[in-house]
Formats: C-alpha cells, sequence, structure tokens
RNA sequence: GUGGACGUAGCUCAGCUGGUAGAGUCCCGGAUUGUGAUUCCGGCCGUCGCGGGUUCGAGUCCCGUCGUCCACCCCA
C-alpha cells in the first residue's frame, strides 16, 4: 500500500450519512424561494481578482489574507470566489440582465477563504445565497427578511435571533467614520491591540469588539443611528414597521456593521447560541451602489447568504432516507443471474418497487441481516429450489407476517399488493 | 495570524510513575440441512499522526511538524 493522501485542510467530505441534512436544507430552501419568486443561477467558483477587489473591499480581511488567489496559464490573476454577490451581479451585468428589469435571484455552491479552520468555519464552504436586484423600496428588505424568518420555522430552528441595523447612505456613512476614527484616535492609548489595528482599516469593526475592557469606550462613541441621513432613517422605519406587521422579532444593533464594503442602508444578521463562536447563520444587507461599482447600470439590490455547514449543524439528527422496498437475498451461486433478472423485471414493471439486490455473495444469515439494515419492507429469497418451482419467497421484515410463496410470473403484481397492504 | 487542549485498530476508547500494544463495536465465518434480535465461539484489522532527540529500552519524556477541537480574530 502506497502512503495515503490527506485532504485539504479546512475543506471536509460530505459523507452519505451525513447527506439527509444537506438534502433537507436544498429541498426547503428550493421550495420556498420559488414561492417567493426567487430564479436560480450558477456562475463559474473563479472569477477575475479584480471583481473581489472592487465589491469587497481592498482593505477588508477577506481579499487582504484570506483569498485563495493565483495566476493562471495565460497569466490572469484568478481568485477562487470568497462570496457569492460579486459574481452574481458580474453575472447580471455581463448578460444583460438588468435595464431597469426587477431581478430576484438565487444560488448556492461552495466558496473559498483561507481561514484558520474552526467548527463552523472552513476553507471551503458552502453558501446559499439569495439577491434581489432592481428593488429601491423597503419592502423588499422586509421581504427578504421574513423569507429567511420562514425558512427557519421551515426547518424547525428555533434558538435563532435576528439583529438588524442601517449603515445609512455611503455619504452618511463616510461622515460617521471620519467622527469615530477622530474619537478612537483621542483614546488610543486606551485602545486593544486589534482595535489598534481596525482603527486603520474598518474602524466600525470596533464597535463590535468582544473585549469587555473596551466596553465603556464603545459605549460612549458616536452612535451610527445619529449620523444617519433623513431618506436612510424613513427607509429603517418602513423596514421596521414591515417587520412589525408581519410579526418578525428582531433587536436593532447599531454596532452591527459587517465585513464586506459594499454595505448601504439596511444590514441583517441572524445569529443562534447553538454553535459556539461562529454563530451567524444568515447575514445580509443592502448593496445600491455596488452594481455601478462593477461597472452595471446604477441597480439597487439587496441580498444575503446563509452558511449551509452551520445550519445543517442546527438541524441535527435527520432521519435517513427510507430503505428499499425490497431487497433479493440470493441463495446459492447458481441463483445470482436469476435474481439480477427478477430484479430487472420487477424495475420494468408498471409498480417499479425499489430493489436491492444482495451483490457480493454471503451467506444466508449474512444476507438477511443486510436485508434487515437496508430498512427494505419485504424480503425476496430465490434459490434453486425457488427457481425449479418457479416461485419466489417473501418474507416480511418490517410487519408480524410469516413467509409465502409467490409465482415469479406474478411477482411484480403480488408485491405491490403486499407493499400496499 | 495568536493562545490552549488533544492525536493509540474502520469507529468509540483503555494503556499508572518509560520495558517492546488491549477492550468494546464494526466486518467475516460458525453454534444441526437456506432465514434478520440477543447470547456464545472463532477470524480479520495497528509503521501508537509524522520526523528527530534522550535512554540499554518510548505509545508513555523532550523538540519540531502536520492535523483536529476550543477561544481570540474573522465571518456564512
Amino acid at each position: 500500500m502506497s502512503k495515503g493522501i490527506a485532504p485539504v485542510r479546512g475543506m471536509n467530505d460530505v459523507l452519505p450519512g451525513q447527506m439527509a441534512g444537506w438534502q433537507l436544507l436544498e429541498r426547503v430552501t428550493r421550495e420556498l424561494f420559488s414561492a417567493y419568486g426567487y430564479e436560480e443561477m450558477r456562475m463559474p467558483v473563479v472569477e477575475h481578482t479584480e471583481l473581489f477587489k472592487r465589491s469587497i473591499g481592498e482593505y477588508t480581511d477577506i481579499v487582504e489574507k484570506e483569498m485563495y488567489t493565483f495566476t493562471d496559464i495565460g497569466g490572469d490573476s484568478l481568485t477562487l470566489r470568497p462570496e457569492a454577490t460579486a459574481g452574481l451581479l458580474r453575472a447580471a451585468i455581463s448578460n444583460g440582465m438588468l435595464r431597469g428589469a426587477r431581478l430576484k435571484l438565487w444560488t448556492a455552491g461552495p466558496m473559498f477563504r483561507h481561514e484558520k479552520p474552526q467548527k463552523g468555519r472552513y476553507r471551503q464552504f458552502h453558501q446559499i445565497d439569495l439577491e434581489a436586484l432592481g428593488f429601491p423600496g423597503p419592502d423588499i428588505d422586509a421581504e427578504l427578511i421574513a423569507l429567511t424568518a420562514r425558512l427557519w420555522k421551515r426547518l424547525g430552528i428555533t434558538r435563532v435571533r435576528l439583529q438588524l441595523n442601517s449603515l445609512g447612505t455611503p455619504a452618511a456613512r463616510a461622515a460617521y467614520r471620519e467622527k469615530l476614527v477622530a474619537y478612537f484616535q483621542q483614546h488610543e492609548s486606551s485602545l486593544d491591540v486589534d482595535s489598534k489595528r481596525r482603527l486603520g482599516g474598518n474602524p466600525l469593526r470596533i464597535l463590535d469588539s468582544k473585549n469587555p475592557d473596551m466596553r465603556s469606550l464603545i459605549a460612549d462613541a458616536p452612535s451610527l443611528p445619529d449620523y444617519l441621513d433623513e431618506e436612510s432613517k424613513a427607509h429603517f422605519a418602513q423596514l421596521r414597521a414591515s417587520l412589525d406587521a408581519c410579526g418578525i422579532e428582531y433587536q436593532v444593533n447599531p454596532r452591527l456593521v459587517r465585513g464586506l464594503d459594499y454595505y448601504s442602508r439596511t444590514v441583517f444578521e441572524w445569529t443562534t447560541d447553538a454553535l459556539g463562536a461562529q454563530d451567524a447563520i444568515c447575514s445580509g444587507g443592502r448593496y445600491d451602489g455596488l452594481v455601478g461599482l462593477l461597472g452595471g447600470e446604477s441597480t439597487p439590490g439587496i441580498g444575503c447568504a446563509l452558511g449551509m455547514e452551520r445550519v445543517v449543524e442546527l438541524l441535527g439528527a435527520v432521519p435517513p432516507a427510507a430503505g428499499p422496498q425490497v431487497y433479493v437475498i440470493v441463495a446459492g451461486e447458481s441463483a445470482e443471474r436469476k435474481a439480477l433478472e427478477l430484479a430487472e423485471t420487477l424495475r420494468d414493471s408498471p409498480q417499479a418497487p425499489s430493489v436491492h439486490v444482495n451483490l457480493g455473495g454471503g451467506s444466508i444469515k449474512t444476507q438477511f441481516r443486510r436485508a434487515d439494515q437496508s430498512g427494505a419492507t419485504l424480503a425476496l429469497i430465490l434459490g434453486e429450489a425457488e427457481i425449479e418451482r418457479g416461485v419466489v419467497a417473501v418474507k416480511p421484515l418490517r410487519a408480524e407476517g410469516v413467509q409465502s410463496e409467490i409465482p415469479l410470473a406474478e411477482a411484480a403484481v403480488r408485491l405491490a399488493g403486499l407493499l400496499n397492504s
């Protein structure tokens, strides 16, 4: 045996036993998104590096130190997407989908960020992403949030909390940022190491600090809501009124800022107390300037992304898919061919039951154990004795009942009767 | 990127102050001729994460490295 090859750090295999949760999430989101009028689309996993620099922001953690960037054979700088919004907008622009249109779109797939792996944080992770383009008002903001709230309900997830904030227009945000930097510079000596670093890059993130020593300093800092422009205030008030009307609980958190530069006005984040430190399961916001920034006709937009690994973790134990309806036990090598033939005949029949044939041999005892473990409703036993008489033995595995025999020629119909009873 | 804990059969783990690896489970076979639980018997499975060092001798001590987990950081 030669030496094994390890998986790439932070990149996980999803094994058959874990798929039930993923499939449940995928099925429920697909149905729900469609019901709200969102259409699916798919984009490449690789984009030009410039796309992410321009959208996410050159001085964000993601762009500065977390991107999988490489030069391809043609000499282009390409990057494995660290998030979905930029690529989706690029695709909408590239394909001429905007032109004043109102679009509701969703996509899902792997994203890549070179972070230190931790529970709920992986280097390849999966997001489901929703984007609504061309809707300026707070109505879409409210509907999008209502959709996510309904998603948790459908999935049976209860330990979640919604936080909400408005960052205002880029101009208002910039003005606030200046005030904030000035304030923290005055108190630079009391800043911790992380906050000093953030002061130059993303000073708003200082507000998010978990360091208790910073609490009083942060409490006295200029507050973002005081610097909001009138239109943003009105937008936010209408959003809140709509959420109230829909009975969606939320908490306004003036210190909720996002790590991506493109957000404006509404930002929101769903968190849970059930996952440890990586507690954000879905977050997003409005990005009215982003389409223009990427070279498209100025179009308002709002979107959000949910982390599939994290949500699947919250689902807990999802019952596995049902086993086959029948399991064919092959008594003796001489019956192998006939067993395959029988299975194919059954699959050809109008009833088309799900059939597993025992493959790879094994004693009768072992085959019965496999039949039991497969979850099959009925076991069929086919051996030389049965073949000679033109029958197959049938034994119920789940319900009480005795073993019987049915003619091979009528197998499909007779089995259908037994399975329906 | 920083700090801490951990890394022994496919899986869950035991292995005290260093003496040359063990249990349960899983899988396979058997316990009267072709029948799933349980029980019993037998079989299969390990370069003790990897690489150095100390020692007569290391799974057990030291260093490094890789990985996992937790927190910081970041974020979905």
